[in-house]
DNA sequence: TCTCCCTGTGAGAGCGCTCTCAGCCAGCAT
DNA sequence: ATGCTGGCTGAGAGCGCTCTCACAGGGAGA
């Protein structure tokens, strides 16, 4: 009824436990005939290694941990990053032979039980994906002696190798593309001050503007929806003449659509808008939102390599501006 | 520089190995005098247990697997169905305290990845996110003596839990909707056959029309929009007398929704749309898409419930119909 | 023929933990 | 005093595997 164990395949194959393992993981000092009695009788038997008891030995684990360490509403919501990241880390760690164990570290809760977890040795290392820069549980992990990477750049100040997407060039290419489209006046409603991408996607604005010697318009949003509606609507009192804005999240770019709509004013004839993020409900948008677009999966097998060949260094992807009807 | 092990912690408390194992897995029968002592070494040393010698010993993982047994781009894609599953099985796997491990088992070599992982002792059990019912996979699992609940009523005639949802009677209650707004000839852009999800659905619609004996107008797609942008060409010029159509997803009632605008049709002057799914992007549609929404999130947790509680009995959950402007 | 090496195999020691079982020392009844 | 509990603790076996090391056997070189 159990599993069958080496020792049984051992037996039946009439060699020793050590021979099966040797036939088992591969090593080439077996004898031919040897090896395919094993194989046979690891077949019949339905032999699979118990991993505890082999990781016990070799200390290893072979999987490797993606924790996203945001409630897990956000990560799951609207936002197509995360989906991007599961599949890229997936396909890189498939590739490798690791298993990808995902674990949601929202509360603090959370967050102890996958520093436990983690360090309990169940994994080789660990993938964190986390939009709060400031985010302590990556360099608590590090600390424990865990091999750590980061998605977004850590403002922790902490050496930490990761992989970040270029929020500054991304923002930076929406903007001009406003400037070139004869735009003059142009507003942005602006991620929250505490995470690297509302920070690097307000600076990117800045710069863009700065080059060409316009003034900002700003409002923070927090990237969700109602913010951004709200933050058009102030933006629009402090500002009436604006012809463009530009929203460092797609959520927040529809809202302004919608703030826009109420506020009688056409999109892109009075104002163009540019989200961030290209989100999957971003072309049936009214109009089709123009927006900026990550290379997510892309963000998820860089980190992946990263974890998985230690010594590389941190990479920075680049961003595409897709052109739609709103801008 | 390595980690502590029982061993140590014991030395330092001046007690056995039984005991710090003890005081570590909360036993009552320990002096309070030792127990605290215990607990300081504990601390002092950073002392984690090593889960695979445990799980060595224990026979159990503490860990469930999550499978995804479909082409990664289709689970991340713009269907929020997984996303809800994943949160579910996550909160209530937390509540268990187990780990959720997530898996992509899309090609081939996925599945006996698959099969390997999770007989090789590292999960106790595992949930077969599966949209394709005949999917060979839980059986195959559930053979090797894991506990398998699936997502989803399984196609293949097995008799293992499942949580599915009431496919059949969302389309009812969609198709039940167009009808009571007077419309007249109600058409379908039905899913892939092999789907319960397409099998179900369409069989909803089949039973609303008949209750009121009206005929059916069936295309067949494959829930993505391209598939239901074509469904909707043919239907058109199959009856173009049709007043309403109930797609099968929200993707191809997108797709129609493209189709109809192409042809000149009003939506939902001319033909009322209903779709289902109620994805991310259905409220932001041109008009705002009338769908039926999952509890996918309750879906997950119940998978998880299952599993963990086995014994309990399969279930069915409820739908529900968002009406938005498109019907 | 004897030694040397080289290939292939087996014996055995743990990896870090849990859990059974025996043992110890009160404290109480006899 | 002696025996008997009964509550705590420690000793030790063993979970299933890997990996080092010793060793057997045979071909080549001396």
């Amino acid at each position: 009824m159990s599993r069958p164990t080496l020792e049984k395949v051992a037996a039946r194959a009439g060699v020793s436990r050590a021979t099966v393992s040797r036939v088992v993981n591969g090593s080439t000092t077996v004898a031919e005939h040897i090896r395919v009695a094993v194989q046979r009788a690891v077949e019949e038997l339905g032999y699979v290694p118990n991993q505890a008891a082999r990781s016990l030995v070799t200390q290893r684990a072979d999987s490797i941990a993606l924790v996203f360490s945001e409630p897990p509403v956000r990560v799951f919501s609207d936002d197509p990053t995360f989906a991007g990241i599961i599949r890229g880390v997936s396909t890189e760690a498939d590739a490798a032979d690791k298993q990808v164990v995902l674990m949601l570290a929202g509360s603090s809760r959370g967050h102890e039980r996958v520093e436990r977890y983690t360090t309990s040795g169940h994994v080789d290392g660990v993938i964190v994906a986390s939009m709060h820069g400031a985010d302590p549980l990556p360099a608590a992990l590090a600390r424990r002696g865990i091999p750590v990477v980061c998605s977004g750049r850590p403002l922790t100040g902490s050496s930490l190798p990761y992989v970040d997407i270029d929020n500054v060039g991304g923002a930076e290419s929406a903007v001009r593309h406003l400037l070139e489209s004869g735009r003059r006046r142009i507003a942005t409603i602006a991620g929250p001050p505490d995470m690297v991408a509302g920070i690097d996607r307000l600076t990117g604005y800045r710069n863009a503007l700065r080059d060409s010697g316009r003034r900002s318009i700003i409002a923070i949003g927090d990237f969700t929806r109602d913010s951004g509606f709200e933050g058009m609507t102030q933006l629009l009192e402090d500002d009436p003449g604006l012809d463009a804005v530009f929203a460092a999240s797609d959520m927040m770019a529809l809202g302004a659509l919608q703030a826009l709509r109420r506020a009688g004013r056409r999109v892109p004839d009075d104002v163009a808008v540019i989200g961030y993020d290209d989100v999957p409900a971003a072309p049936f948008a009214d109009p089709p939102l123009t927006t900026v677009r990550q290379p997510t999966m892309r963000m998820g097998r860089e980190l992946a390599r990263l974890l998985l060949h230690p010594g590389e260094s941190s990479v920075i992807l680049p961003t595409e501006l897709v052109v739609r009807e709103s801008a």
